[in-house]
DNA sequence: TTAAAACTAAGGGATTTACGTAGGAAGGGT
DNA sequence: ACCCTTCCTACGTAAATCCCTTAGTTTTAA
């Protein structure tokens, strides 16, 4: 009844894409929107296919992949990354981590099922960790390496001005373009602006995308 | 800063409306929208103010207080009831939450302190409850009296038909009405109209008011 | 001090929503 | 059979928002 998952794959190896569009397939609640073998296809296709989740390696030709998780977060911050990669290093697991991942799995030891069962839940809005990388984070913690700040909210309320934050978290409270305008004795005009910029930082598609980030986000109330 | 929390009085005592209402004034931060002596005038200021919070007696002419609870989640379910209560039985507290209240606070023994941080507390989105109201809380939900499903989401899921709660459900995804229309293969106005009733049904006073309410109740994503 | 970023505002047509009204089908009850 | 209610469907007009562009003013950072 429910609409597909859209997944978009991201690796160098035409093989491995193969293979994981076909789990993918196989698995009936799961649609493969795209695949890209680099950071800028990736990015370029998650603006066309509007996937709910890009699962990606981090060795690929060109930047890293590191670098692909921050500017897909920055860009599409409904986008859900899931990182399926050979490293399994602290260093790795942080930055990935840091840049705004939802999910970490090895390539080493990840069996279909668990993939699948990954996808399923970071596209429910919820974060997946194999045993593994979990153990890592939970040593992150425990060492508070991780304490500036939630890497993700940090990486995704960067680029919103103090005045557009403000008017998001007017909007999150159901005001009308007007409302919002008298409220902050401002133009209509230049609230319409402001929510323009918002939407354009974020790739946002709706209002509605737009409201609940920010309530994800705690910009406004939930 | 921010907006200050809209408060509704409910009582009918007036020398109680009024302490009450001095000691909102005080807070700074709370504004009280009106005063009611009955359940009847209670929903009708409702419609008209817009508070954040009702804060509401249980026993009062005509019909009883959870009844009010019970239609007041029902009709504006963007406002959370705090009962202030002489009555602090097993009963009474069991019934306020099963109608839909976020709050209990005996009139005994609540200090103003309290007061003030409980309406806060509920305005914010959580429930508030005193420490014997908690107590007796607990132990019902120890005795799994609250088993048949959160009394919450099953006043305020009641009234939608199926086909409403299909649509509300495409909107939390972020489909415009066009977008919506396509999918169910119907037009466009008639998503509205459903949209329409969905609003009148719970008196919504925009989308973005509705999304909350369906992301809240587990009917779209988070 | 100069360039960049942020805040402000507007034009103006295209698109989308809001809202009151209304017909037809299905189901229940008498 | 008949009425009554609920649900799903749909339209027309008025209002609001979207979208893309341009641009003046202020604030911030180099």
């Amino acid at each position: 009844m429910n609409r597909k998952i859209r997944v978009l794959l991201v690796d160098d190896h035409q093989i491995i894409r193969d293979g994981l569009s076909n789990m993918m397939l196989e698995a009936g609640d799961i649609e493969v929107c795209g695949c890209a073998a680099d950071a800028a296809t990736a990015l370029e296709m998650a603006g066309k296919t509007n996937p709910d989740v890009v699962i990606t390696d981090l060795s690929m030709p060109g930047r890293s992949g590191i670098d692909l998780i921050r500017k897909m977060a920055e860009k599409f911050p409904a986008i859900r990354v899931l990182v399926l990669s050979m490293y399994v290093s602290e260093d790795y697991i942080f930055n990935a981590l840091k840049a705004g991942a939802k999910g970490y799995l090895p390539k080493q030891d990840t069996t279909k099922t668990e993939l699948l069962k990954a996808v399923r839940t970071v596209a429910g809005g919820d974060e997946y960790f194999s045993d593994t990388a979990a153990q890592v984070i939970s040593k992150l913690y425990s060492h508070n390496v991780r304490s500036a700040g939630n890497p993700e909210s940090a990486a995704r309320k960067a680029n919103l001005t103090s005045r557009e934050t403000e008017i998001l978290r007017l909007y999150t409270e159901g005001l009308s373009n007007l409302e919002i305008a008298d409220r902050l004795n401002i133009s209509i005009r230049t609230v319409e602006t402001h929510k323009n910029n918002i939407m354009q930082k974020y790739n946002f598609k709706s209002t509605v995308e737009m409201v609940k980030f920010a309530i994800r986000n705690k910009l406004g109330e939930a």
